[in-house]
DNA sequence: AATGAATGAGACTTCATTCAT
DNA sequence: TATGAATGAAGTCTCATTCAT
């Protein structure tokens, strides 16, 4: 029998601890030495649990997009009208975005260095948010809020919206007006006419 | 000034030079020897012309943008209705990021590892864009075909929007059909009404 | 006792797996945990077996020492002039260098990087063969037909004249007339005068 | 203009730095950073001069190769009889293999862990030492005192014969005598018959 | 202004060996 | 006896940057 130590505990110690170094010196700045230092285990321990250091990038990148995509999952499978869903996906990601969560995670992807975790994490994380954006719309089409002839297409197009905020380099501060303004015009491209209220 | 024009070639070429190595072997896979071989001086010369390896990255971003930018304003600034110039905005960014133009320069965009010039492309280039773009939008708000209350975040909203056709990851044949989509629903988004034609 | 015989087996299991993890990556480039793999046991087990990793390789040598040498025993052992010993000598000889035998372990030898077994087989092997060769002569003289003042001497140099057809880089297809031609040349050095027939 | 160190001196010392490194340490124990520590230059500059560390291992023989190359051929070169050549040549391969010269190089060869070494030396040696050899065959042959069909591999098997005293694992003491047989047996297998005296 | 040899920190990775279970 | 996770020293090599000429 073995030395016990679960190996999943192990390898999930290690990327909180990749992240946490991360999160201090950056993701291009973060060596393999500083991850097995914050882990509390020897260089060579790394390399039983990861094939390589981008190993790893890739690891927590994947690990911070089930949280967010899970949390989003949820939001859009409780009932509701779809446009309302759009307005709880804009506010969850604007909460993951802007404001930390008290983890490192989300304090990684607004510094400079940390491009390619953020880019791994947008090549996984896009695919899977597009999915629920298109259901969303699907939804609204069929309840008759929206009229979009490919939803695929519109799904894209809103999430490239929804993400200008965040590339319009709108400070913390004004982050929630911006996203209340381009979800407006989401709904808009969608075809959704407000009530007249 | 005779030194003032050497100097500014000189820094031309190496900024050729490094695109070029740029697009052999990646942006982070080029070391400043690369460049250096190409351009065909010494590596200290280098630095006589760049404070960092970071910089001449910079520089390569920088011109890009400035003729990608060049090629956009020349086609705002012709007379026509807000309506066609976003049209032709939204092709001549298909131009660019497409057909590469045969210069090395677009093809680096599209290799891993030139997430870092990508990136500081976008941040530069974005910002100017988005200018144009909101004076088109603008237009479009006076001559009463766009109805939006934030030019500024309408501006974004588009921009982010168009790209999204690039994230999508639709391939070079499916980019005009998916161009196509996302200007209309863009249109749609100002509260672009279509002519009954 | 039961236990010994287990632990022989298993001795033999992991000489066999070392021999084919050094036919597959080479000596220097097959490691402890290919050899492990191979044999199908874990990386400490190894050690209750062998005190280092050298050890196995001189475990190695010595199992495919001891198969060519018990061969040529053979040979020797058998009733016959000292001249066709010495003749049926180097033909076993070629035998085993030439063909491979289907064995791995013939394969191993000719590897770059497998030097060190070659060497620590030579190291095992040559005074072993020196042994064989001396007696032979021993009879030759004996019997008369070789006239040399010092037979261990003579030994080994015939043993060196032998082998250098393989390092005189001849190929396989050269390799029979070689042999022949060096084989002549050391019956004469032991001073045997063919019947003039 | 550069700081001036010729290319071809600073590579040499390096050479020379090796050999002394893999004459302290043996070739396989030497590391590259041994080596810089004796040439009392960094790490990298290793690197300027030597593409990896194999590099150098070969350039070490080729230069202990060298010298031992052109000491033979003076030799060789000399007027005299093919016999004295011959005997004169065992002479010259004792002193190198026995005595060490004073330079490092010579005690590199009896290390164990020196094989990769010595088997790079013997591969570029042996040839040339066989050229040699071979003519000076051929001009016994021609004096009629030697009487070979091959002379190509009367030479290879005359080195191989010499070089079984090394192999024989005889002492530095008992050098000399074994040489000493062996080229008595060399000559014997070339046909040679001693003058009555 | 230009050169290019030199630097040396530091990165990643491997692997023989140990030892708690 | 067997396991296999853990160790950590050691190794090779890269490359941005400096500086004497």
């Amino acid at each position: 029998m073995p030395r016990r130590v679960d190996r999943e505990r192990r390898r999930a110690e290690l990327v909180e601890a990749a992240a946490a170094a991360f999160a201090a010196k950056g993701v291009a700045g973060a060596a393999v030495s500083d991850i097995v230092r914050e882990a509390g285990v020897a260089q060579g321990t790394f390399y039983l649990y990861f094939d390589s250091r981008d190993d790893v990038i890739l690891a927590v990148a994947e690990r911070f997009g089930d949280t967010l995509v899970e949390r989003i999952e949820q939001t859009a499978a409780r009932p509701g009208a779809a446009v309302d869903k759009l307005l709880a996906l804009g506010d969850t990601l604007r909460e993951a975005t802007a404001v930390g969560d008290a983890s490192d995670l989300f304090e990684i992807m607004h510094q400079p260095g940390s491009r390619l975790l953020h880019d791994r994490l947008t090549e996984h994380l896009s695919p899977r948010l597009a999915v629920i954006v298109e259901q969303i719309i699907a939804q609204g089409v069929a309840e008759g809020v929206f009229t979009v002839p490919d939803t695929r297409a519109a799904a894209w197009f809103v999430l490239g919206g929804l993400r200008s905020a965040e590339l319009s380099g709108a400070t913390l501060a004004e982050m929630p007006a911006a996203l209340a303004a381009v979800t407006e015009l989401a709904l808009r491209a969608l075809g959704y006419e407000p009530p007249p209220s």
